[in-house]
DNA sequence: TTCCGTGCAAACCATTTGCATAAGC
DNA sequence: GCTTATGCAAATGGTTTGCACGGAA
């Protein structure tokens, strides 16, 4: 269920194969055929602890390591993940998609010059007296973005 | 629609000027000049009570009145006047841009299904314990977004 | 064997840019 | 006149789609 954050060896399977097998099952259990590129594309998300990626940088860091995976395959891969629950999409004002790691309840940081996102634990912000949601809408979500700039 | 429209609270309304003179002084004093299109674009958006809207969909508000525009203009525009500080661009993550007529503190529901954003005031939604900035940063403005979905 | 997944390239859509023309001051 | 805006069309960048092939069940 949840990931180690300290993989000594990160690129390669454990020796008995759990961690393959983890990822074979954790996508099985999803919905989705356990393929070689589904899986190498896991293991690059969730083996380094919570990340925030782009579609095109994960698909450069699958090229660097080796991994022969399409830009197509990656933004198909990204999209069945988070139709999935495996991962979230983070909505900042910039004009790409960046896709979380991190399924639980969470805030974030945007920074606004190099356009990255953190991890906010959801314990750290307090959001109360929410409005009621309109006639036969519910709230299917909260999110918080802090917007950080360099102190001038 | 209509240059006599109702302003309850709005303090920019003139009293004895006219509202074209009004929204001249309003880009003048943003540095922008009055030219025809921003200032068209500026009564369209302007005269409405708050609104938020996408670059397409003022291009097309536009055309309809009679307003001759290129879609860049509206474009620059728009960023002119969010630089300018007269506008705000909201970050949802439907793949466009929304611009917000609404620029003091306050908060937004996302409704999914329809791509619409509507306004939340700031004293409706209680934001407390942020977190620190890191280390030569600030916060620039905390988002909180509402996302609904119609209910099940 | 039967499907589902993948790769590739072309298509798509929102947005930006370069450059010649037109408008403000 | 000098400068800044605008319009157009072409370029861009992220993302998606259609279709033939290849791998999983």
């Amino acid at each position: 269920m949840t990931f180690s954050q300290n993989f000594k060896d990160d690129r390669s399977a454990s020796a008995d194969g759990s961690e393959a097998l983890d990822l074979s099952s954790k996508l099985r259990d999803a919905g989705l055929r356990p393929t070689k590129q589904r899986l190498s594309l896991a293991h690059l998300l969730y083996s380094q602890g919570n990340r925030h990626v782009s579609a095109e940088a994960l698909h450069e860091e699958a090229l660097g390591a080796k991994v022969d995976v399409s830009l197509a395959t990656v933004y198909n891969t990204l999209h069945q993940f988070t139709d999935a629950g495996l991962l979230r999409a983070v909505a900042v004002e910039s004009s790409k998609t960046y896709f979380d790691t991190n399924t639980t309840d969470h805030h974030h940081f945007f920074i606004e010059n190099e356009n990255r996102v953190v991890d906010v634990p959801a314990s750290q912000i307090n959001v109360s007296d929410l409005p009621e949601a309109p006639e036969g809408m519910e709230i299917a979500r909260v999110d918080v973005i802090v917007r950080l700039r360099k102190k001038t």
